[in-house]
DNA sequence: TGTACATCAGTGAACGCGCGTTCACTGATGTAC
DNA sequence: TGTACATCAGTGAACGCGCGTTCACTGATGTAC
């Protein structure tokens, strides 16, 4: 294996720099990126960016694939630094990585967790990395199971039949053994995490509710009650 | 108080039919609505828009406002709609009433809680309208509560004091006497059911949960039975 | 080590497009006497 | 009821702008002999 040449060298860091004011331009243009924009905030003219990427929708979906690579990577190293055995504690840490991320990150949060853009629809291979935090989540849960630690309290309405076929589909696809209501819970709490992430970050909770931090906290304990770590 | 001018009534009429337009064309141009684009689909020249709307930004907050009054008063027909003293069912009409909203003017949710849209930003007049749905949600837990039907269970975390604060508040504006764990828990429900909308509308369940309804109806129930209602 | 050629990054002009907005206009509808 | 004038809706041309993308170019960096 040679060294990369100083041209490869150069052209990576390139492609980097583009990416980074790329990321940038997300604040001011949102979804739809300028081109042009990018290359002028580089010193640079728009079509020399035609050398790093064919075209504008893939620089916005190489933005978005590193997007979700970065959140995913973000919660996976937040969940392995909590105590292995300590479930409850683990998922909290993957809930703050999101919103820390996030408040980090508005604008490609924004980008991931929008309105979808017009005109544009993300590639197969994204999927899979859209999916990692809730992979985290369930498999905390797992985890919490295998290790009889997790006990959801009964609650009044039972999973109807149809839902608890989608998710034993999803379990099956996993090749995980999680009883489907906790499953279902997972659901309760990954869709709480991104409705509270998403309010704050899209402005919902402004002059309502200004202790955020506490409120995230106290919201996410809330969660993990209702899941039973 | 006359009767309006033939003028005026014509006015009125177009003034709906470019509105009724622009609804149509928001699933196309998304948040950056064209006011050509708008114009074409009527058979009309552009500037006679400028007739109607001095600019288009003006035709965007006309649109977000009518929005959250339509999306509103959907959801205090259905809360309306249900038995006074029954509050489960008053709350999950509001919260079905939200979805069904939703599925049925997707551009427009999406307008509503998708991202930001840069560079544009809401008047206050919105502020209220944009409340409402939680508004209602309160009202009904407040009557339930006073009716002593509303018992939350205990939870392991009790509310920090800063956000007690912040609950306090909103409930001294209201002129309301909601207990703050009533309200703290109301608002679990709220971002419960804007999450799970979402989710849906903007294809986050894509592939993994097909029975829809079955799904949105018993996570609902599990926020009502968090509630205490 | 030096020369000849191939590769490639970035330039600058140009293309065709769609946009929001202004403005002088025309013809029809309404109002005053 | 009829005439004279004012109001107003819609037209069409024009403005200046920013956009994504193509293309022939130049000069510098790399490769082969």
């Amino acid at each position: 294996m040679s060294a990369p040449s100083l041209r490869a060298r150069v052209r990576a860091e390139m492609t980097e720099e583009i990416k980074a004011a790329a990321r940038k331009r997300l604040a001011v243009d949102g979804a739809n990126l300028s081109l042009r924009g990018v290359a002028r905030d580089m010193g640079i003219v728009a079509s020399a960016l035609y050398r790093y990427f064919p075209s504008r929708d893939d620089l916005l979906t190489a933005l978005i694939m590193e997007a979700y690579q970065s959140l995913g990577a973000a919660a996976a190293a937040a969940a392995a630094q909590a105590p292995a055995h300590e479930y409850r504690e683990r998922w909290l840490a993957v809930c703050w990585a999101v919103r820390d991320w996030a408040t980090a990150h508005r604008a490609e949060y924004g980008l991931l967790y929008g309105s979808p853009v017009p005109g544009y629809d993300a590639p197969k291979d994204t999927v899979a990395l859209a999916s990692k935090v809730v992979l985290l989540l369930s498999a905390i849960a797992a985890d919490a199971v295998a290790a009889g630690r997790l006990d959801p309290a009964p609650l009044s309405s039972p999973l109807p039949e149809p839902v608890r076929a989608d998710l034993r589909t999803l379990i099956e696809q996993q090749a995980s053994d999680l009883p489907e209501e906790v499953l279902d819970r997972v659901f309760v709490g990954w869709t709480q995490l991104f409705g509270l992430v998403t309010f704050e970050i899209f402005g919902r909770l402004d002059g309502t509710i200004e202790a955020r931090a506490g409120y995230f906290e106290h919201h996410m304990n809330l969660m993990a009650d209702l899941v039973g770590l």
